[in-house]
RNA sequence: GGGCCUGUAGCUCAAUUGGUUAGAGCAGAGCGCUCAUAACGCUUUGGUUGGGGGUUCGAGUCCCUCCGGGCCUACCA
């Protein structure tokens, strides 16, 4: 039995996330922890609301609410979200915890002391309508390059060309509209990442096998123009970490907080301390898990992420543990994903285009979504939504090749020998060569879970329900039981405890619909198959069972024409 | 501009890293079955692997070039 630590990149708190946000980190993620809760490893899976920054103070803004009691709110909606999608997080906490403040200001106190931390002088713009700084893209003004008149401050998108803030024409706020605007000078804290080049160069050559889309990301930053720079880690915001605290190495720093991408992956290590807090534990319940002088050496630590978050976990989060001096346990496997693209063009928070996870749960149960999501998961390519495939993709698998053997094989049992195993008969060359093919693909679908290539799992797992139908056709119960009913209760018998096999090495990817179907099999016993024979031989003769209802009902071409309109564009309450 | 990824059947994707005749699912066609959610099974039609050139005994895979798609480029997160 192993020790496995995942976690999902944490999904920002400004509103509902969409698919393809889901499908990037925590879906996978939640996969993953199932499979290897599966099969009987010790797993902590952590995610958490990420909750500060400017996006954060803006939306609750919006929302005419205290940022505080917006974070709250939106906390308790995606926590809710999570659970609609049978999200297993051992912890789902918040980048705004006690926990975390102590433990980024305790991190950054260790980085000051190793002298990686800079005091940098900057001017930046402010905003006298806002009462804020604002960063670069939250300036608008006319591109001295090309005239667009909506380009933003890091850069115009009409004609791509790098900006400075200053360089805009008639700058104004994104915000307020502002053009009340001035340069202020400003201090901020640098974290010096370029003194860890050279070890984080090392570390990555370290890594064996992880996705081309990871490392090539990581080695361009280390690489590129001048190589790894230096990054602000700190922000003029109110809602954040206070930067300046009893013991920090720093003075003059009042009223500002840290970055949030310099809190939100120490969140990773705070979120687990809060499970431990949430459960009565004492430190050392969470410390074994992230300090490898107190237990962490033998934990297995797997990240899942879309590769907009790769820079940051695989330089400036490795950077701030290395740095700290302390043995904090480094990640092992990063799995990061391409974007899921919606019907022609991108997701959109911000636009609220496409189908979002409060939506979708309002349309169909989580499975559907599960299933389509990972098994066309973005892992070597962008990928498409559109109702088309995911209707198709859905009807076929879950509800033809899946629910209607459960159906078939429970209604035919019933009709003949009532709801209950049949007794008589023996299992023969054909049932010896079923269990042999279903041995053969079940490994398959475990090293490929093993490897966390998602797609390969489950187009293996759905070769295993073809096997069913492909048995039971070739069997034929329904006409043996004319001339043989005990071949036909062997045949039955078999088909049944398929059917538990199945719940059990599909639960990852289908939790509720696996639940469903052991509950209506009367079984409790969710033992990982690895004996094929007894796993085969659980629901003994005379075990009661009743015949679920359908399992998935298919969704029809009117819903799919309707729901295609209704998300053409943008979502009304966003 | 620079970097990385990518282009394979009508659609979505594979191809053990250069090795026999490029494979699956869906869609299409034909047959079978009648237990089942008009479900299932069997058979089958689809490919000059984006175009062109090169290396090699051998290229989907490596190199060059052109065309198309995507992402990143450090103050959104």
């Amino acid at each position: 039995m192993a020790r496995i630590l995942i976690t999902s990149a944490l999904p920002y708190i400004n509103g509902i996330k969409h698919l393809g946000n889901l499908v990037g980190s925590q879906l996978p993620a939640d996969l993953y922890a199932r499979y290897m809760r599966a099969r009987g490893h010790e797993v902590m899976f952590i995610c958490a609301t990420d909750e500060h920054g400017t996006p954060a103070e803006l939306a609750a803004a919006k929302a005419g609410k205290a940022v505080e009691a917006y974070c709250t709110e939106m906390h308790a909606v995606q926590t809710e979200l999570a659970k609609g999608f049978a999200l297993s997080f051992d912890h789902y906490g918040r980048s705004s915890s006690a926990r975390n403040y102590a433990l980024t200001q305790h991190l950054a106190a260790r980085l000051g002391a190793a002298g990686l931390i800079e005091e940098v002088s900057e001017k930046q713009v402010y905003s006298n309508a806002d009462g804020r700084f604002l960063p670069d893209r939250y300036i608008e003004g006319t591109c001295p390059n090309c005239g667009y008149e909506r380009a933003r401050g890091d850069q115009c998108e009409n004609c791509t060309k790098q900006l400075d803030p200053t360089d805009l024409i008639n700058p104004r706020s994104a915000i307020s509209g502002s053009t009340d605007l001035e340069v202020r000078d400003t201090k901020h804290l640098f974290l010096r990442q370029s003194k860890l080049r050279d070890t984080l160069d090392q570390w990555i050559d370290r890594q064996q096998g992880w996705p081309v889309l990871t490392t090539s990301i990581a080695k361009k930053w280390l690489h590129d123009g001048d190589g790894l720079q230096d990054r602000g880690i700190t922000r003029d915001l109110d809602w954040g970490v206070p930067v300046q605290f009893d013991g920090a190495p720093w003075r003059g720093m009042d009223g500002k907080v840290f970055y949030v991408w310099f809190d939100a992956p120490i969140e990773y290590i705070a979120a687990t301390a809060e499970w431990a807090d949430a459960n009565g534990l004492d430190d050392a319940a969470w410390r074994r898990w992230w300090r490898t002088d107190e237990g962490a050496d033998d934990v297995r630590y797997v990240q899942f992420m879309g590769k907009d978050n790769v820079p940051f976990h695989t330089l400036s989060f490795p950077a701030t543990l290395i740095g700290s001096g302390e043995p904090w346990k480094l990640v092992d496997y990063i799995k990061s994903f391409n974007y899921l693209n919606y019907d022609g063009g991108q997701f959109s928070t911000s636009q609220g285009r496409g189908v979002f996870m409060d939506q979708a749960l309002g349309l169909l149960p989580a499975d559907y979504w599960r299933w389509w999501l990972l098994s066309h998961a973005p892992e070597n390519n962008d990928s498409e939504f559109t109702w088309e495939n995911f209707q198709a993709s859905v009807n076929k698998d879950l509800a033809d090749v899946l629910g209607n053997l459960v159906s078939r094989v429970t209604k035919f049992c019933r009709a003949k020998f009532g709801e209950v195993v049949p007794e008589g008969g023996s299992y023969g060359v054909r049932e010896d060569q079923l269990i042999q093919a279903l041995g053969a693909r079940l490994r398959a679908y475990e090293q490929h879970m093993e490897a966390m290539e998602v797609r390969k799992s489950a187009a293996e797992l759905r070769a295993l329900w073809v096997l069913g139908n492909e048995y039971l056709q070739e069997a034929a119960p329904w006409s043996v039981y004319k001339t043989d009913p005990d071949m036909a209760a062997a045949q039955i018998r078999l088909s049944l405890n398929l059917i538990r096999f199945y719940a059990i090495v599909s639960q990852p990817f289908i939790p509720q619909a696996t639940s469903k179907i052991m509950a209506s099999l009367g079984c409790t016993d969710w033992t990982w198959p690895s004996e094929l024979t007894s796993a085969l031989d659980r629901l003994e003769t005379g075990h009661s069972f009743e015949v679920p209802d359908v399992l998935f009902a298919k969704m029809t071409d009117d819903q799919r024409q309707e729901w295609a309109a209704q998300f053409a564009g943008e979502r009304r309450d966003a």
